[in-house]
DNA sequence: ACTTAATGTCAATTAAACTTTACATATTAA
DNA sequence: TTAATATGTAAAGTTTAATTGACATTAAGT
């Protein structure tokens, strides 16, 4: 699972404070799914794509497979 | 958040543990998202998504803010 | 040089997803 | 009636998302 979270951020000039706010998560949360430590919940996913008015699969990509 | 997986897993006709084994996880897991008692990881929703072949947003309904 | 804002790391804790096991019930088939 | 399959509940344990707080670094502004 990949994501650009940070593109999107960027694109509506946002800083991580701000953004963690909109979607009422703490900053260290949208730190860590920027760098990808960790992926969101599903309800945080919708949050996101809700706010910058996309789908989940436009900022969230899903590589099918990293085990088995 | 709702969501419509005993739908599609019915159109599929396959069983609990039958959609359990396709997207790794335990027939308790999908029991617990069809009753709803939590929602699932979004690697779970995206693996759904992709066996189903449906986005995402197909499957799972955000209705924003049950809090705030 | 000093302050402030933005990004980042780290560690400890809480909350929620997911697993495992065990058992209950209903349905269908032998 | 007995066995097998499908669905369901419940409890305890593991894993991971998310929080909280403290501190480090960089860039921009005064």
């Amino acid at each position: 699972m990949t994501n650009n979270l940070k593109v999107f951020r960027a694109r509506y000039d946002l800083t991580q404070k701000e953004l963690a706010e909109e979607v009422d998560v703490t900053r260290q949360t949208i730190i860590s799914i920027e760098k990808e430590r960790y992926e969101p919940s599903l309800t945080l996913a919708f949050k996101l794509a809700t706010y910058f008015d996309v789908k989940i699969e436009d900022i969230f990509l899903y590589e099918k497979s990293t085990d088995n």
